[in-house]
DNA sequence: CATTTCACCTGGTGGC
DNA sequence: TGCCACCAGGTGAAAT
């Protein structure tokens, strides 16, 4: 479900209310797939820890842990390990009341000193949840380019010789990190490019527009809360707004918001692909 | 290596 | 109401 406005949100609402807590014990479905790492080993590397941050990276939520040491407790406390929640399509990551009826498709349950409960639920189980030991293993990292902060040339360097069509570049997470098949789409809309154009022919001119594009519907989609298309919630179990900004993603056959052309679907890349026929050239 | 296709899952929706 | 086809925010392995 997520892309990077739904995860910001995500992630920045666990930080605001987690941050500092500790996690007291976890609890993990039997469900095999969304454990990256073994579910007796995460278990074990998360009781005890606190959580110092969370922050999102691609479209993976990062939780920075840290454990007290007990001969300086009073310094500043260093992340000593990571939990790295993937959302997949389906995946939410709620903060709830332990009392909170338990939904279906929870597959973890950390319980928190506070009393509160971290819960992962995730029908279709394409999320995975890592846990890393910071002594033993490199801190992670998303592959591709942060959209947000990328420079122009650098933007137009990820896309040159590339022959594949553009959106199926902008869904490709090692070249670009965070874009989705949401707003791959809005954003080849506000750029004025058809998601079909061969990624090394675009212009200069034209990556530019897309670059800048992408950054302001990635930025108005954060301030919005995201996109709930259907079950997208953040960690206080809130909709977001921004699929009221919507201008060609799961518009098919109604009327372009700039022309009133009927907005085209088509597939590309496996994923459902829209826009308008006269202002996407 | 670059690119495309498919499998992995469950649930909602709309047609008949 | 039931059944079925199709669609859905993602990714990584296998095939080309």
């Amino acid at each position: 479900m997520p892309e990077l406005p739904e995860v910001e949100t995500i992630a920045r609402g666990v930080d605001q209310r987690l941050r500092g807590d500790r996690i007291v014990g976890a609890w993990f479905s039997s469900y095999p797939q969304p454990f990256k790492t073994p579910r007796a080993r995460q278990a074990k590397g998360l009781a005890g820890r606190i959580i110092l941050s969370v922050h999102r990276t691609g479209k993976h939520i990062v939780c920075e842990l840290g454990s007290v040491a007990p001969a300086n407790a009073s310094a500043a406390i260093r992340p000593d390990s990571q939990w790295i929640v993937h959302l997949g399509m389906t995946g939410r990551l709620l903060v709830t009341t332990p009392g909170e009826p338990v939904a279906a498709h929870t597959h973890a349950r950390l319980s928190l000193l506070t009393g509160r409960e971290l819960r992962f639920v995730d029908a279709r189980r394409f999320g995975r949840l890592e846990f890393r030991d910071l002594v033993r293993t490199r801190a992670f990292d998303a592959p591709g380019a942060e959209p947000l902060s990328i420079g122009p040339g650098e933007f137009a360097a990820l896309f040159r010789g590339r022959k594949l069509a553009i959106k199926a570049a902008l869904l490709n997470q090692s070249l670009l990190a965070g874009v989705g098949n949401i707003y791959a789409d809005e954003s080849l809309f506000h750029a004025g490019i058809r998601p079909r154009r061969a990624a090394g022919r675009l212009t200069r001119a034209e990556l530019e527009r897309l670059r800048q594009a992408l950054r302001k519907v990635l930025q108005q989609a954060i301030r919005l809360g995201g996109s709930s298309v259907s079950d997208y919630v953040d960690a206080n179990g809130a909709r977001g707004f921004f699929q009221l900004e919507h201008c060609v993603y799961l518009r098919t056959g109604e009327p372009c918001r700039r022309c009133a052309t009927p907005i085209r679907r088509i597939l590309l890349a496996g994923r459902g692909t829209h826009f308008c026929p006269r202002c996407q050239h």
